[in-house]
DNA sequence: ACTAATGCTACATATTATGTAGCGCAAGGG
DNA sequence: CCCTTGCGCTACATAATATGTAGCATTAGT
């Protein structure tokens, strides 16, 4: 990481939303708290290594808070975030559908 | 990557920007066609092997063209894509200024 | 005291990225 | 015609990251 590079902020958040399983673990941070092992069930069964180092990331990027009753929780900063995220759910819906259309196009098997 | 993961559109959206340097890429793109090299400095030195490896998959994934005499250039799709990308610009603006205020609380050095 | 669930760590293995050298090709100049 | 220059791209050794599995320490319930 370039010292140029990450000057900007954006640049900061490419990379924080660049590392596997951040945005993963965010997305589905949205549909509420949770414990640890239940976030690892939410990104399909994800390491505890990984869960484990990902949320120290968040945590000190103030995304996430930990509350140890209830687990896990976006913070207000966190939750802005993700609200961010839904126009990709349309887009990304448009954007299968055209690249499957392709394929066909092409005579690639499809699921 | 499990298929189950992976048949919801935007979980592919979410497992593609999650592989590093595919964000980076497609936001450096943004300001116009260039060359392999170009992009290459663009991202600030990335490695041959990188450029190539995600220039085949952001083509295949419908994101980019390959145009031999002018290089690369985004799609009408991946155009679409990157200007959901812009409110993160502001966002992450103000949370860089969050965070350094509350490490600045914390007693840590500034840059 | 026993069981079960929690957050989390250890660590060997597998996967992925980086850095560097350089190939084959095309365009332009001498 | 040969020589340089820049191009897209490949090869490959090394370094960094992720995965998978076992299991520890702690807490809550019975």
């Amino acid at each position: 990481m370039t010292k140029a590079a990450s000057s900007r902020p954006i640049m900061q958040l490419i990379d924080l939303l660049g590392t596997k399983w951040i945005m993963r673990i965010l997305w589905e941070m949205n549909s509420g708290p949770c414990t640890f092992r239940e976030l690892q069930d939410r990104c399909g069964g994800i390491s505890p290594t990984m869960i484990n180092n990902r949320m120290k990331d968040l945590i000190a990027e103030n995304l996430v808070d930990k509350d140890s009753p209830n687990g896990y929780q976006l913070t207000a900063l966190g939750k802005e975030l993700v609200l961010l995220f839904s126009p990709l759910n349309q887009w990304a819906e448009e954007w299968v559908e055209k690249r499957d259309n392709k394929k066909f196009e092409k005579g690639e098997s499809q699921s």
